[in-house]
DNA sequence: TATATTAGTAATTGCTTACTAACATAAACC
DNA sequence: GGTTTATGTTAGTAAGCAATTACTAATATA
């Protein structure tokens, strides 16, 4: 019947680990920006110093959160891209996993944003920028799939429906930003996405 | 012969416009969070002490450049969405208006999106979010005489599109902060805008 | 069991921040 | 022409920041 306490020390790996989720949770309630070594030592219950036992320095975690975030996200994306043989619908899946990991993670989208407004040669935005071309690419693939088959426009321009793919997310992200709650964008989703198939889509019918 | 010297005194008024365009020429360079109350001296050719005989404190001067967004760009939009007969038209017009207004001035998108990260009870968070509730309005009132006049689909939800149509510009925003280049996304506008009318019109025949 | 390593703390470092106070000077006014 | 007022400077303040230090306790290892 003992309960199963966690020893108060813990290893690097699991510390950092921790640091990373620890981030994701403070960015869903405050700016990125706005974070510091001592908030991310005080959600995880440890002194502020203690932090610099497990990272370099402050940039060190920030790198690790974007490493967390590719490894988790781009995953996804691609177990949804080849969910199904119709690449329409693995199209629909791609949107309905992001949104989904968007929701459970919300502090996600606004660490995104705040590395992408880093200087350019930042290593930690170099990581981000990087993830978001190889998610491109993946929409890039389906959508030329998609053209293949003829479900779609024979001239449609892959990179325009791709920057539209990921800006009707975007505005979904906004809205929830605007409001407040990420949760309360659910029921926009379906209209949204019934705009972007038609947008795409060889034979617009519905 | 004698050149027209600025005076080296000006008026409060003066130099609070001038310190809001600062903020947003700073804007478009490095991330609105980081933004000092000594880089805005420095931008406008003042001490650092000096900043606070024109504002009350730092807020004050986020609070107005909000203003300043708010009053130079929804009477663009305005205009823009009566600019014609055709509500479709005004729909492209706001667009490009919208994107030329970004182009010159690329500090703005990172504004809004430093404030919609701010907590819900921040006055300057306030403020950006009344614009966007109003930009929406103007948007939804247009797709609505479209739709009156049969030009796009009759079950069209006006909410949806709304949201993908400020999603449209984000994603072209967002690619413009990964290429570090805001002009560069200017030939990927023409098609992601064709992608929205096909989104929203009754005959897609293009 | 003795020793080395690892993971923690509290206190302190040098630096930066928003903001203030004392003083200076240009323009405006009587 | 002298006084007032508005706009400027320089030199402060206290608070907060990332990072370091000296030291301690737990854990692994020989």
């Amino acid at each position: 019947m003992k309960a199963a306490t966690v020893s108060l020390r813990q290893s690097t790996e699991a510390r950092q680990a921790e640091m990373v989720q620890a981030v994701l949770a403070l960015a869903a309630r405050q700016e990125p920006a706005s974070i510091t070594t001592t908030h991310i030592a005080h959600e995880v219950g440890l002194s502020q110093g203690a932090v610099f036992r497990h990272f370099p320095n402050k940039q060190a975690i920030w790198l690790n959160v974007a490493e967390w975030l590719e490894a988790t996200l781009l995953p996804l994306v691609q177990t949804a891209a080849k969910s199904s043989s119709d690449p329409l619908e693995n199209l629909s899946n791609i949107f309905r996993a992001h949104l989904q990991f968007v929701q459970e993670n919300p502090g996600v989208p606004r660490f995104i944003f705040h590395e992408l407004q880093q200087p350019a040669d930042s290593p930690v935005k170099q990581q981000v920028a990087g993830m978001l071309q190889v998610y491109s690419g993946i929409l890039i693939r389906v959508l030329q799939q998609a053209k293949a088959q003829g479900l779609v426009l024979p001239t449609l321009d892959e990179r325009s429906a791709a920057t539209l793919f990921i800006g009707s997310i975007q505005g979904l992200v906004m809205q929830a930003m605007l409001i407040g709650s990420c949760a309360a964008i659910q029921p926009l989703i379906p209209g949204v996405w019934n705009l972007y198939c038609r947008a795409i889509r060889e034979e617009p019918n519905a």
